[in-house]
DNA sequence: ACTAACTACTTGAACCGTCAACTATTCCCG
DNA sequence: CGGGAATAGTTGACGGTTCAAGTAGTTAGT
């Protein structure tokens, strides 16, 4: 053990420890009260929030794969589920014959009016009733630094050149 | 809309779509670099350091998914895995029949001290490297808050009683 | 010492995400 | 304009997670 390798001191190992656990636990429990609540998978209502936030209630498929942080595998996979489920529909590009657009039906819509209450419950519970406007705003602050590294990461590994950095800044601007 | 729910202001829904961006691209790309490096997923890293921290290098299953914030059903799969790739092995427990102790193989001790530096390693560059000692701090803090409410629901909720808050919380005490 | 309740662990099906390979289209540039 | 490179999206195999159900051993009340 006594190379170059900059070993996590016990105060580091706690932070590195605590911060596995906290978000893991946290995605869970948000995860589980959506799925509890509305049946919905918290990536199937990210999409869903994301189509009905634009106007047309449509998308690019490589939009929304950057919008929500996903590989356009994924993204693919979630839109056939949800297609199946009635909640979206495909629709040709007209601009660019490779491209689709997601649809987001009334049904969709429908479902997702109906999951949104206890979701936004489940947060402030979770997180917003938990920590000060201090702890909060430092909190903030950790996130810029983290995702100042780690969204030019993920464009520069994208499965081609995505507009993630755009995409997620957007959603950070509105 | 006009009804009582609490919805996230502006300011709070940027706090929390940075939460979900930076956890999400972390935990990724720890796993990716991990996967990349060593073949290792982080939930098998995780047993394997578990393991290989105890005397004997040797746990009741149970425990063992306590420490991890596992359910026991995840934790049987994964040790199922574990095994077939000799890394692992399951042993009957002597003191009490209806238990197993997962018991950590030279293999998986030499795969976990290939991939322990990497590892380390890229914790530093995404994480530590990034943060004053200040900020460090002030994350440390925040976590300690969730952990205090997230910890008991997943005690409550699990398989059956689990001792998952003294295995966490022992831990975070290392 | 019987039995009901509880604990330990496993299993299998369903679903989700990743990765690598593939098709179809458009862009770029000589 | 022609052809290679880049882009848009899909697919299928594989591994991991969840959930509900199942087996088996243990504890506790009477």
């Amino acid at each position: 053990m006594g190379d170059g390798v900059r070993w996590l001191d016990t105060e580091e190992r706690r932070i590195w420890l605590g911060w596995i656990m906290s978000t893991r636990l946290l995605w869970e429990e948000m995860e589980r009260d959506l799925q509890r609540d509305s049946g919905l998978s918290f990536g199937h209502y990210e999409i869903l929030v994301m189509l009905s936030e634009t106007p047309g209630w449509r998308r690019r498929m490589s939009e929304l794969a950057d919008a929500t942080q996903s590989s356009r595998s994924r993204l693919s996979h979630a839109v056939s589920r949800l297609e199946e489920l009635g909640w979206v529909r495909r629709e040709a590009c007209p601009s660019d014959r490779r491209g689709q657009l997601a649809v987001l039906t009334d049904e969709g819509f429908a479902a997702l009016e109906a999951a949104a209450p206890m979701h936004v419950e489940s947060v402030r519970r979770h997180l917003f009733d938990l920590l000060s406007p201090e702890q909060l705003a430092n909190l903030q602050e950790i996130q810029e630094v983290l995702l100042d590294e780690l969204l030019p990461l993920a464009a520069a590994r994208g499965d081609t050149r995505s507009k993630i950095m755009e995409e997620a800044r957007a959603q950070l601007e509105r």
